[in-house]
DNA sequence: CTGTTAGCGCATTCAT
DNA sequence: ATGAATGCGCTAACAG
């Protein structure tokens, strides 16, 4: 039973007050210099480690932050979580993690508490923006008093948001798949009630709108981003309009599925048909043919996440002002043989 | 600014000690039950929530776990975090979460002093087995005092390990290809130095000399792990074999990389080739053809974890009787198209 | 069954 | 530049 040493044992040892001790460990400034270096030494020599929650208890503030996330068996957020970790850990903060499969009212309540009551100094809310649940989540936190982060969503007044710019990523992949020759766009997007699928949407048809390509309504497939929903949405679309030649899917997974069922009716990618898709999974590298993509930067998006977070929590000790605000990850285009009539 | 609700504003309303509330928050069981009951009321009233590091700094326990974790971008690790926290949750337990890239022993310290910082009651080794590892991790955690449960690594004395039988997983497989009529046997395994591909590689090498088929030393490639491991490997095992006609591919990543490079070459999967992978990736099944696979079911493998670390907490508080023990998950095999010659 | 006393390990506020 | 006193919110040990 290895006791735990204290600030007192360092403070006997080097025989000064508990005080002074506490400033070293804090980095304070009036500390005579030589005894900062005495004290360092000794409590290296001690191998003392200052107590997390005694610091917390008395100071009110801990270097915890509370992350809720959401899907890790996809790429996007455990990248995102990974990013965060990484991010944090090198701030100095801890983190907290909690995971939430059913956005229902008991659950965030649960988690929003057990973050309360372990009093993290800022929390990360790592789930998909979907339309349903946003009045939920605005309600629950408002009162809260924790600086909180939300991402991949649309903003929200007085909180601060970071996010993968979807749209854009959406008007690149149109945009590619057009200067590449192709001229009968289809889309086979997310559950619509997720605001990355509805972003990639509107993004779409921005881009499509741009080069004069109205009317797009029937060239819509709502997928549900599974592999399945591919070959669904290309079977709809081709029936629908034998002439598609492109496609923009709204994510890798889908994509799969898009390439298996057109290879089975015998259509060559990307002569016949042209496809981006979205998230740069792995694997999309060795599809056949690999796969042009957006790839999120998601590790990016959580290392973002953190950064704001740090920001609320400085400025809220400065002055009482939240700044509320968007910050962006610009997704890249990764262009591989998938979309590449004019190579062929 | 919301002021905290203490166990002392809830004494004062309810005309009691704050032992009395303590003793509620806690179900002890001697409180009248009129009393609780009337206690139980307030604090709901009050919005009372308990002060966890409060708690952790008075009773030297918190109810914090400390999950290290490797490669969430993969599917296995990833899942195998998505069923600690959700078994943690049940039993009340909160999870701070590590992430490690590099085993280096600053990493390890460092993770282990921030979890010892914040007393956590128990610590989950989510990382996989590398042999070049073993002792840094034995010797840093060997002075915690802190119940340890380690993932997907050989046993150690003293430790309790929770891991998928590998080995069982690998006797399947090729029991199962062998079965199908195949009868000139590669392997694809992992890299070496993991304890998950000496495993794999062992019960391959078990069930081949089950089968009497020995002097199986020219039919192994160490892969990476890597889609395009698993084309070199199936190129090297080709021609080195050109009688090959089924390969246990030690995990479904480069299963995809086998698929690809076999067809491209012109045979056809399963009657001229059978595969088995490894991992059940959500992918496999929409491969072409569909992948034979072993299933870790990692979540369950995580659920696992937090339940053998609840006994070991559970186990400390009555006798210092740390049970060394090893706790097994069993995989299944997921039969599809990819190693089905005797249906063809 | 309930209350009193003491203290967990540290930081804050005032001294000096 | 350093120290003494006090309290963060809660629980443990004892008393009654």
């Amino acid at each position: 039973m290895k006791e735990q040493v204290t600030i007192k044992d360092v403070a006997k040892v080097a025989g000064v007050s508990t005080q002074t001790i506490s400033r070293v460990i804090n980095d304070r400034p009036d500390v005579a210099p030589n005894t900062r270096a005495r004290i360092k030494r000794i409590i290296t020599e001690l191998r003392y480690e200052p107590n997390a929650l005694a610091r917390g208890l008395s100071s009110g503030k801990t270097n915890t932050l509370g992350v809720v996330g959401f899907g890790l068996e996809y790429f996007g957020p455990a990248n995102v979580l990974t990013g965060i970790e990484k991010r944090a850990s090198e701030c100095g903060y801890s983190v907290l993690l909690a995971l939430i499969d059913q956005l229902d009212e008991r659950n965030i309540q649960q988690v929003l508490t057990r973050f309360v009551t372990q009093h993290v100094i800022g929390i990360i809310w790592a789930i998909p923006g979907f339309s349903d649940s946003m009045s939920i989540v605005e309600q629950e936190t408002r009162e809260l008093n924790i600086p909180i982060v939300l991402l991949n969503r649309s903003t929200l007044p007085q909180k601060v948001v970071a996010a993968v710019d979807n749209r854009t990523g959406a008007n690149i992949a149109t945009q590619h798949l057009i200067e590449e020759g192709y001229e009968h766009l289809g889309i086979i997007c997310g559950p619509l009630n997720w605001w990355e699928a509805q972003e990639r949407l509107a993004g779409w048809r921005e881009t499509m709108k741009a080069y004069n390509k109205e009317d797009t309504d029937s060239w819509i497939f709502e997928g549900d981003w599974g592999v399945e929903s591919g070959e669904f949405g290309f079977h709809a679309l081709y029936s629908a309009h034998p002439n598609l030649d492109a496609i923009f899917v709204c994510n890798d997974q889908m994509s799969l599925g898009v390439i298996q069922a057109a290879s089975r009716k015998g259509l060559i990618i990307p002569k016949d048909l042209g496809i981006v898709g979205f998230d740069n999974i792995p694997e999309s590298r060795f599809f056949l043919p690999p796969l042009t993509t957006i790839d999120q930067r998601a590790r990016e998006l959580g290392a973002l996440a953190v950064q704001s977070l740090n920001e609320c929590i400085q400025a809220k000790g400065n002055e009482e002002q939240n700044v509320p605000s968007a910050n962006w990850i610009h997704p890249d285009l990764i262009i591989r043989e998938s979309s590449q009539r004019l190579r062929v």
